[in-house]
DNA sequence: CCCA
DNA sequence: AGTTGGT
DNA sequence: TGGGCAACAACT
């Protein structure tokens, strides 16, 4: 069952959008060239591969050569650019701060900000301080540092690279040391070094075969060292060697930065490595378009529906619905995702063909669809909708608290009718409720209703506390004429009086009976966070509404606002786009640098300064959305 | 369910 | 831990 | 074959 609530409340990608990529070039175009001058390198340690990504983007955006291939030294070299956790000692592990004796070090908040205000922003504030002797460079050929390697002698008596660096593909290759000498070694599997001039078996020479600082030379041309996409995973892990001890090696030994996801999305644009800088590289432009176009977060929601295919879209969400209701979730976003291809589809779609064409259509919905278009309707709604099973979890799902699993064993108990539930079944308070204002509950509020309610929560709130912020925000906030709850952020912008609020506010709002039925409220709790409850305006005639309260801190405020606003497709699309960058976005914030392995946290990573909803866009490389652009 |  | 809920 | 439209809070 948990697999299944898994599955089911995540979901797929969207493909289609040709059109996406056609708006989305016409809009790159730069505005101001306020990098104009600058030669700029953006390290990729720490950095997430998508973060690099926008980075590298702005720099050419904004009219500033990109320098894509770190040399050895450069005096050229205007910017290098980091990420928020490399500070001085780190640094000097990552480059020699001498070799770039024109160089600022700055942290990549200088090129945010830059950004943000269009204008090439003084890096005092965002520079790290190496303390650098200016030295000259030797020459400009790409190097690996060893920035962290394990010193342990592995049971196969390899030294290995370290792990987080990710995997470094096996070849021949040289180490040149920090005392300048050269040693030549084979980089096997798992990064485990071997010596080419090995002698005998398990000797302790191993461990010294690099050390920190020492530089992994590049390989002949002939033979391809890193990967690309390895690289750009390369992650430094900043224990020292000495360190490691026994038991924290076990845990860092079995950890593998896991670039497979990067991959699927790195693969088809990226340049080569530092290693193979002569091969060229790509478009930065492309790739970082590239991924965002397959999420449906980097697209407007397309308001004006033209309902050629209303006929289609109305049987296909018949089958959703129910699909949904038998906890079929998958298979219910297969057919959402079809459905929305099938509504902005521009023209009458008039053969199977024509249905098979369309992105996340496939095989079977196609012969649908084609049903459809000849007869009219679908054999299989038919049957879903005479179905007494699936008209009998519909229902009971309609009531607040009953979800899929409820309502099959309602079911399953014989239950057939609201009544039935009433007056046999054991139901939840939760249930209860829902059951006693099922009507009210299932209909939806006018946008002017909604306003009522804001405006009657806002007053309350504001006799408790001057200041505060009260916005509605869900689909009101989405421009829908239509609601189906009432959802109110509050926060106040002193950063602390929203500290428990909600016991004073929710009183407030009981006093006159606005307040008829508390749902989800943890008032003991001085850390609640949410209240759900049903609320009725004065005045005869009106109906229950549900209502949904959450009380955020101010720095939370526009992660909060855009989880808040949702759509809830919209949200899990943009999130997932957050993971494929290496960062997790929830309603508390923004964190970048996670590692993750498969879908479970390694690392949580460190919150980005997100003071509004655009820096979140911004953050994700993303343009911004209104509101009303994000009702997918 | 769709898709790689 | 499982279920439901919010976007 | 397995990921996709996530990552949380609260109740039971
Ligand atoms: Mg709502």
């Amino acid at each position: 069952m948990k697999r299944n609530i898994n599955r089911s409340t995540t979901s797929r990608k969207k493909r289609k959008y040709e059109e996406t990529a056609l708006r989305e070039k016409r809009d790159s175009l730069p505005v101001i060239n306020f990098l104009e001058g600058l030669k700029i390198h953006v390290h990729v340690a720490n950095f997430g591969a998508g973060r690099l990504k926008i980075f590298e983007k702005q720099i050419e955006k904004y009219g500033g050569e990109l320098i894509r291939d770190l040399p050895i030294s450069s005096g050229e070299i205007t910017h290098i650019v980091f990420e928020e956790s490399i500070d001085a000692e780190k640094l000097k592990k990552l480059v020699i701060p001498a070799h770039f004796p024109n160089a600022h070090f700055v942290r990549c908040t200088w090129l945010s900000l830059s950004v943000k205000n269009k204008t090439r922003e003084h890096v005092v504030g965002h520079e790290i301080e190496t303390g650098a002797e200016k030295l000259k460079g030797i020459d400009s050929k790409s190097t690996l540092v060893i920035a962290g390697c394990s010193k342990n002698v592995n049971s196969s008596n390899h030294t290995s690279l370290d792990v987080n660096a990710g995997n470094v593909q096996p070849c021949h290759c040289s180490i040149e040391c920090s005392s300048g000498s050269t040693r030549s070694l084979q980089i096997l599997p798992e990064n485990n070094l071997e010596a080419c001039d090995k002698s005998a078996h398990g000797e302790q020479v191993s461990h010294n075969l690099v050390n920190e600082g020492d530089r992994l030379l590049a390989p002949p041309s002939e033979e391809k060292c890193v990967t690309n996409s390895k690289l750009r995973n390369f992650k430094v892990k900043w224990e020292s060697n000495e360190s490691l001890t026994e038991s924290n090696k076990t845990k860092y030994g079995g950890e593998r930065l896991e670039p497979e996801n990067h991959e699927n999305l790195l693969k088809k644009s990226t340049p080569q490595g530092p290693l193979n800088k002569d091969k060229g590289s790509t478009n930065v432009k492309a790739f970082s378009k590239q991924l965002q176009s397959k999420f449906v977060c980097s697209q407007p929601s397309t308001s004006h529906s033209k309902g050629f295919n209303s006929h289609i879209t109305k049987e296909l969400e018949k089958l959703a619905a129910a699909y949904k209701s038998k906890n079929d979730t998958w298979r219910a976003v297969g057919y959402q995702k079809a459905i929305s291809a099938i509504r902005n589809y521009s023209k009458e779609i008039t053969s199977r063909e024509e249905a098979l064409g369309i992105r996340g259509v496939g095989a079977r919905l196609a012969d649908k669809v084609s049903e459809i278009i000849e007869s009219g309707k679908l054999r299989k709604v038919a049957e879903v909708c005479e179905d007494d099973e699936a008209k009998t979890l519909q229902l009971f799902m309609g009531v607040w608290g009953a979800g899929p699993t409820t309502a099959k064993n309602w079911y399953i108990q014989g239950f057939r009718t609201l009544d039935d539930l009433q007056t046999k079944a054991t139901l939840t308070r939760h249930q209860q409720i829902g059951l006693k204002h099922y009507s009210d509950i299932n209909s939806r509020i006018p946008r002017e209703e909604v306003a009522e309610i804001e405006n009657y929560v806002r007053e309350a709130a504001l006799t408790i506390k001057e200041g505060l912020i009260v916005m509605v925000c869900g689909s009101y906030r989405r421009g829908k004429p239509t609601c189906g709850d009432v959802d109110v952020l509050i926060t106040h912008p002193d950063g602390q009086s929203h500290t428990n609020l909600f016991k004073s506010v929710l009183k407030k709002l009981h006093e006159n009976g606005f307040l008829t039925d508390d749902l989800v409220t943890q008032e003991d709790n001085g850390n609640q966070q949410k209240y759900l409850g049903v609320c009725k305006l004065p005045g005869a005639h009106k109906k229950h509404r549900r209502l949904d309260v959450i009380v955020v801190p101010y720095a939370e405020y526009a992660p909060a606002t855009m989880y808040f606003t949702g759509s809830a497709h919209f949200n899990r699309s943009m999130r997932l786009l957050a993971t494929k960058m290496g960062m997790s976005l929830s309603e508390h914030g923004l964190r970048a640098g996670v590692v993750r392995q498969g879908r479970e946290k390694l690392t949580e990573g460190y919150l980005l300064d997100t003071p509004s909803e655009e820096s979140i866009f911004a953050h994700l490389g993303l343009e911004y959305r209104s509101p009303q652009e994000r009702d997918h």
